[in-house]
DNA sequence: CGCAGAGCGGTCTATAGCGG
DNA sequence: CCGCTATAGACCGCTCTGCG
């Protein structure tokens, strides 16, 4: 690169630009090279006009020096805009491969992240001078954000991200595999045949499109949603009225899907359709944006090793799984196995294997818990029962296990409840949690903050009856038995699909 | 206690408009 | 044609909050 353009001329001034292995290098963003001169220049007490720049630019390419061209990627914050990069391009190289665009994506990114960490360090050490000493001032305007939080959670959103990425791309492969035209083969037997097909191409298509053709209801649970929804879960986004969509796809929503797509993207599921966009703009709605990918692996991460044994954890190696994503099966098979690999990666250096080094998401077992996972009709269903049960007082066992069986609610998942003993009392106020509800329990109650009050929350405004009564005025304490809490919460457990350990006091 | 999500405040880029 | 300024849009780090 730097051989081609290692003088510039510009007002009759030579600029020799020299960079140790800058050869080695096909293209530069203009971005990067504007820096790159205008430090330069700094140092001469002038600054590089982007205009001069431009025009030298053109004249170099006129001269077969470069080439010049915009490369598509996509917004962080709009999935259905793209944002045009310049880049420069050496002479020698030919079409633009898709590892060229993954190159240059890739160091965009990294130079939009160097420019901002550079000034937000530049922000802190300001900070640092001006600060008061013990003076905090909160720039955050209390808003109504819980309220919103709790509004898409109560239209069925699914906190767990990775959750999120495996719905929203089951949806988009079932998608495309629908698509006129698409060379996914549906029911395929013979490996051999479908390998074949599969290799032709990763079929494209449209996010715009695809999204349009999401159901209401699942676009609530991977994107979500606060607005208050009626008679619209069994639609798909296009059949919205235009009021109503542009009410579910805000800005924060947007927001949310893309960084999905992203997800997507960087576990390499999906990718961004190599398109060059010339100087007249931006592709319509119609036309393909994104190709899925076809025949994805994962690679499982290695196992952590005592420092003693000295073992190089690039020289032990890495088992690999293939997929042909020719059947909604081994869709599942692929997410069940990177579920398995990473949430079960105790033990193991996730950043050491594909994806875990690109998409840290996938190893957090957060992102992985599917404890709330219900569809709106089970929500609803399960609220409509707890109510009308709870009129007729307290909710047997065996109730809870028919609501959860007939309701198709999973008891299997990780132990999240765990009630025991205080070391000393046996009475003591749970972290204020119990008091801000203004009873408290007789015993020690270790749950998390969440589960003491996200069961009740889910089965509606002020917990149905299911609570014990309110305590009257002055009555701030209520001893309650064992069996009280645990038969609310077995019903929690039924609600919200997880275990309850008990540990004997 | 750590993580994830979201808002805020900041920087950077692209662009349009203006005057020299 | 050139350079300056204002503005909008994009997106990051920081921070706070709630969840698990």
């Amino acid at each position: 690169m730097a051989s081609s353009m290692s003088c510039f001329n510009k007002n009759h001034q030579n600029f020799t630009i020299n960079c140790k292995n800058e050869q080695k290098k096909k293209f530069v963003l203009k971005v990067e090279l504007h820096k790159w001169l205008e430090r330069l220049e700094k140092e001469n007490g002038k600054m590089m006009d982007r205009k001069t720049l431009a025009r030298t630019l053109n004249k170099l390419q006129q001269e077969g020096s470069c080439k010049c061209i915009k490369v598509s990627v996509p917004l962080v914050t709009n999935y259905t805009r793209n944002r045009l990069i310049d880049v420069i391009l050496h002479s020698s190289v030919g079409d633009l491969s898709p590892e060229l665009v993954d190159q240059i994506r890739m160091r965009q990114r990294n130079f939009d992240t160097e420019t901002r960490s550079g000034a937000a360090a530049k922000l802190k050490q300001n900070q640092h001078k001006t600060a008061i000493p013990g003076l905090r001032i909160s720039r955050r305007i209390k808003d109504n954000k819980p309220l919103i939080i709790e509004a898409m959670h109560a239209n069925g959103f699914i906190g767990a991200k990775m959750i999120r990425v495996k719905l929203f791309h089951k949806f988009l492969w079932a998608y495309v595999s629908c698509l006129p035209g698409c060379c996914i083969p549906a029911g395929y037997a013979e490996e051999g045949q479908h390998t074949k097909d599969l290799n032709q191409s990763s079929p494209l298509f449209s996010m715009a499109a695809a999204i349009n053709e999401m159901p209401v209801e699942l676009f609530l649970q991977v994107v979500g949603s606060a607005k208050k929804i009626d008679n619209m879960i069994t639609k798909v986004l296009s059949e919205l009225p235009t009021e109503e969509y542009n009410q579910l796809m805000d800005t924060h929503a947007k927001g949310r899907l893309s960084r999905l797509i992203n997800i997507l993207d960087k576990l390499k599921l999906l990718q961004l359709a190599n398109e060059l966009v010339d100087e007249s703009g931006v592709p319509s709605d119609a036309a393909p944006t994104h190709s899925m990918e076809l025949r994805p692996y994962i690679e499982e991460p290695i196992r952590r090793i005592l420092p003693s044994s000295h073992v190089n954890l690039n020289h032990r190696p890495k088992i690999r799984h293939d997929f042909v994503l020719s059947k909604q099966e081994f869709v599942d098979a692929y997410w069940e196995t990177l579920e398995y690999c990473y949430l079960t990666a105790g033990l193991t250096e996730p950043l050491s294997a594909f994806p875990g080094c690109s998409v840290p998401e996938v190893s957090h077992p957060r992102s992985w818990s599917s404890r709330r996972v219900m569809t709106i009709e089970q929500r609803r269903e399960l609220q409509k029962r707890i109510r009308k049960i709870s009129e007729e007082g307290r909710i047997p066992f065996k109730d809870c296990l028919v609501i959860a069986k007939e309701l198709n609610l999973s008891l299997e998942q990780n132990p999240q409840i765990t009630y025991r003993s205080p070391p000393k009392t046996k009475s003591y106020l749970a972290a204020g949690e119990m008091e801000s509800h203004k009873w408290s329990s007789g015993f020690a109650v270790n749950a998390p903050r969440w589960q003491q009050k996200r069961w009740w929350e889910l089965v509606g405004d002020g917990g149905c009856g299911l609570l014990p009564p309110e305590p009257k005025t002055g009555m701030r304490k209520k001893q309650f038995m064992m069996s009280d809490v645990l038969e609310i919460s077995l019903v929690a457990v039924s609600a919200t699909g997880c275990h309850l350990s008990v540990i004997p006091t």
